[in-house]
DNA sequence: GGTTAACTAGACTGCCTAGTCTATTTACAA
DNA sequence: TTGTAAATAGACTAGGCAGTCTAGTTAACC
């Protein structure tokens, strides 16, 4: 019944508590908040309801703490902006990264989730927002004022530089994708459209 | 009670039906599908709980219907994308028109619905992709085939480029708004953001 | 005016679920 | 070994909600 590997680090307390992060973000993510019980999610756990209870106050409090947990930055191997002299070769590296970061599965779920339950639950939305978006969106405008600084590039509004580069990238896969919807006419053309927007980016920008 | 203005071309019961429809799209769009019980929908449309049910024969009925309703073609003028010679004029009258369409609070809030749904109704987003984003792209890829045809602007892939102008103008404001976020930093910079990107798209397609 | 179909109010069933309570068991630490 | 803190199973309360039923009312149409 214990679906989550115990890690042997902790104490009997701490280990029952992950397992119940653990089956809450896959319940809450994979069926939705509201359609999810806190008997399934102690049943999932290999836990009893009480211990539960005993963990996390409520259903609410649970809900955020599953979200938190997985909300840590997904730290982007920040040596990729390390040279401004070559943003060809960075960017076509970000795209690679980027490009399958927003279309997996897992960033999706939560991504859904928050949106789901941002009217219900605001504070969600904030967590995932700057542990996301909002921290990828600094590392490339940071990268693009120092692009911009050697004058081969120039860009208006490097903020807004990096928030079109990163929507053209979700293409209409990604967005397919949030809806849900069918996207197997567009895996094979993913790669090609995202080189194509690297491309017309610099383009774009080249002085 | 009665919420919504009765229209008099129509029958008694023709009247209680859109009613319904008004209701139920206020409060599950509003509040959330889950979040909304049948009860609430008869109160809001003025209706009897009895009546609801005669109408529509059960809450998801209802759901499907109510976003169906909503679903019909937003019809942009479709003139803006007669002359093919003039594309940063027709983009720019693009630009005003689905800027403002992709932060209005009715097609947002149909399509967070729409994707908090997208789960257990997988038959909505369906209907909201083809009646919205579908149409448009469709209009905006025959318009760029035009434009290509002139041989002044470059267009490596129509369908990519309409995505890529499209997603680029939902813009850090739009992103927000979908995770119910407060955007009031964002308000004043959008046009010029807008303007921004129509200017590079062009800048990156010219031969 | 009378027939019929639609609408109404509200009670009611049955189910689900958040959260509590209790009595028992497990595990660790001294 | 024993005492304590945590976990367990499962019964239980209380409330909400989808959907039904009934008996009475309204309104349109001939």
């Amino acid at each position: 019944m214990e679906s989550v590997t115990p890690n042997e680090n902790l104490t009997r307390s701490e280990q029952k508590r992950l397992q119940i992060l653990e089956a809450a973000m896959e319940l809450f993510c994979g069926q939705g908040f509201p359609n999810t019980s806190m008997d399934e999610v102690a049943k999932l756990a290999g836990v009893s309801k009480q211990t539960v209870y005993s963990h996390f106050g409520s259903k609410d409090e649970l809900f955020v703490a599953s979200i938190e947990s997985r909300c840590v930055v997904q730290r982007l191997a920040e040596d990729v902006f390390t040279d401004p002299s070559q943003p060809e070769i960075a960017l076509s590296c970000f795209a690679e990264y980027f490009g399958d970061l927003i279309v997996s599965p897992e960033a999706l779920k939560v991504f859904t989730t928050c949106v789901a339950q941002s009217e219900t639950h605001p504070g969600i939305s904030a967590l995932f927002f700057d542990a996301g978006p909002q921290h990828l969106l600094n590392l490339l405008t940071g990268y693009f004022e120092d692009v911009h600084k050697l004058g081969v590039y120039q860009f208006d509004d490097c903020r807004s530089c990096a928030v079109r580069l990163c929507l053209m990238m979700y293409g209409e896969m990604r967005l397919k994708l949030e809806l849900g919807l069918n996207v197997d006419g567009l895996v094979d053309g993913r790669a090609d459209y995202l080189t194509g927007c690297i491309t017309m980016f610099l383009k774009a920008y080249k002085v």
